[in-house]
DNA sequence: AAGCCAGACAACCGCGAAGCT
DNA sequence: TAGCTTCGCGGTTGTCTGGCT
């Protein structure tokens, strides 16, 4: 179909960005937003191609972008979201509160990927290198199992990635009057510009929801979800829930959920006709398959999983640094602090994305 | 001090999908 | 319905920076 002829344009500049080209770029969204962006070069005064602008806003001058390290939860995420859904940055980036596909990418090719090749893991497939023909324990049949389960779980997050999407377009209208204020600060523009922090959906959280049908079958005790469907049962009587249906607190902090207290962005999805239609969708097609979902009863697959889910936030690399002791130091918050952290760390990784659920009767 | 190299990250490019006329 | 425009995504490249020799 029809390219952009946008960028082929001569005599538009190229490379960095001037902080005198930012200010400008930044002072026009925050007056008229970004509307379109083909045009708003033009408009802004700027030598760039629309799509330059987009990617600039987008990636580093939009306000609610979290910048620095990822903490190892949000590495954590990322490794799960890619185990499920490839490279789908922006699927992946749906889950990561403030921050861009753009980092997220750049991020797992220079950290991550490198992280899992070293240590002996096929950052594709997410699988060791020497077991490179069967997965789950090199049965075919449970592979199987664990592909329909990633690509169930994929169409899920795409779905709930689209409905994020769909969001910032139904709470944050692209075009919005900004008043008179001409002040470009961040904290400003937080508060105006089209791209303000988003809710999290919390309860179509459905990589918070896969876990939380592991994590509160197996080690919660009394808290613990009725049934994997729970996740979704919000859709029944179209209540915005103000808690996580069922899921502990402990998990909603460990999956970077965010709760909304205001409930004001959820107020205007739920007059969203694109939020009912896609209600209908998720219950046709998720509902069923989770129902029947069994998992062994004594946890053991999701032991070391868990364990990784409750280390301590700001844990960070060089607290992962595995000394030749080898000690174990497991901490009494269920973190760990020893000397071979970072092992037991990517073991965790791995042993989650692996965690087949081998007694699931659902395939 | 200079040159080289690798890592990190910002930015560009090409493609496909969605929307509009 | 076809053709065009616009946007968003993912892969790739370019540039900067810090460490090493």
């Amino acid at each position: 179909m029809g390219r952009s002829p946008c960028c082929e344009k001569e005599g538009l500049k190229k490379g960095p960005w001037t902080p005198e080209e930012d200010q400008k770029l930044l002072a026009y969204i925050e007056e008229y937003g970004h509307g379109s962006w083909r045009a708003l070069p033009t408009k802004a005064g700027l030598q760039r191609c629309g799509k330059s602008c987009r990617l600039r806003w987008i990636n580093y001058l939009r306000p609610d972008i979290k910048r620095g390290n990822f903490t190892l939860r949000e590495e954590q995420t990322i490794i799960q979201l890619h185990a499920l859904l490839g490279n789908r940055w922006s699927a992946i980036a749906a889950h990561l509160p403030k921050r861009t596909d753009n980092e997220i990418k750049n991020y797992w090719n220079t950290h991550l990927k490198k992280r899992l090749t070293k240590m002996g893991i096929d950052p594709v497939t997410h699988k060791p290198k020497t077991d490179a023909l069967g997965s789950a324990g090199g049965n075919p049949k449970d592979a199987a199992n664990l592909s329909h389960i990633a690509q169930w779980e994929s169409a899920r997050l795409e779905a709930e990635a689209r409905l994020v999407r769909e969001s910032k377009l139904v709470s944050n209208p692209p075009q919005i009057q900004l008043g008179s204020s001409t002040s470009t600060s961040s904290a400003s523009l937080a508060n105006k510009t089209a791209t303000a922090p988003l809710p999290r959906l919390q309860c179509l959280d459905v990589l918070k929801a896969w876990q939380g049908v592991v994590t509160g079958l197996f080690t919660f005790g009394t808290d613990n979800l009725d049934s994997p469907t729970s996740t979704l049962n919000f859709l029944e009587n179209n209540a915005i829930p103000t808690s996580t249906v069922g899921f502990n607190d402990n998990f909603v902090g460990n999956m970077n959920i965010e709760p909304d207290t205001s409930g004001s962005e959820w107020k205007s999805l739920e007059k969203s006709s694109q939020l009912q239609e896609l209600k209908e969708k998720m219950e046709n097609s998720m509902v069923a398959p989770m129902q029947e979902v069994t998992y062994p009863e004594d946890g053991s697959w999701f032991h070391e999983s868990f364990r990784a889910e409750n280390m301590i936030e700001g844990y960070n690399d060089e607290m992962m640094v595995c000394d030749s002791g080898g000690q174990n130091g497991e901490n009494l918050n269920g973190g760990y602090g020893g000397d071979c952290d970072q092992e037991k760390y990517w073991n965790s990784i791995v042993n989650f994305v692996n965690a087949s659920p081998a007694g699931s009767t659902v395939f």
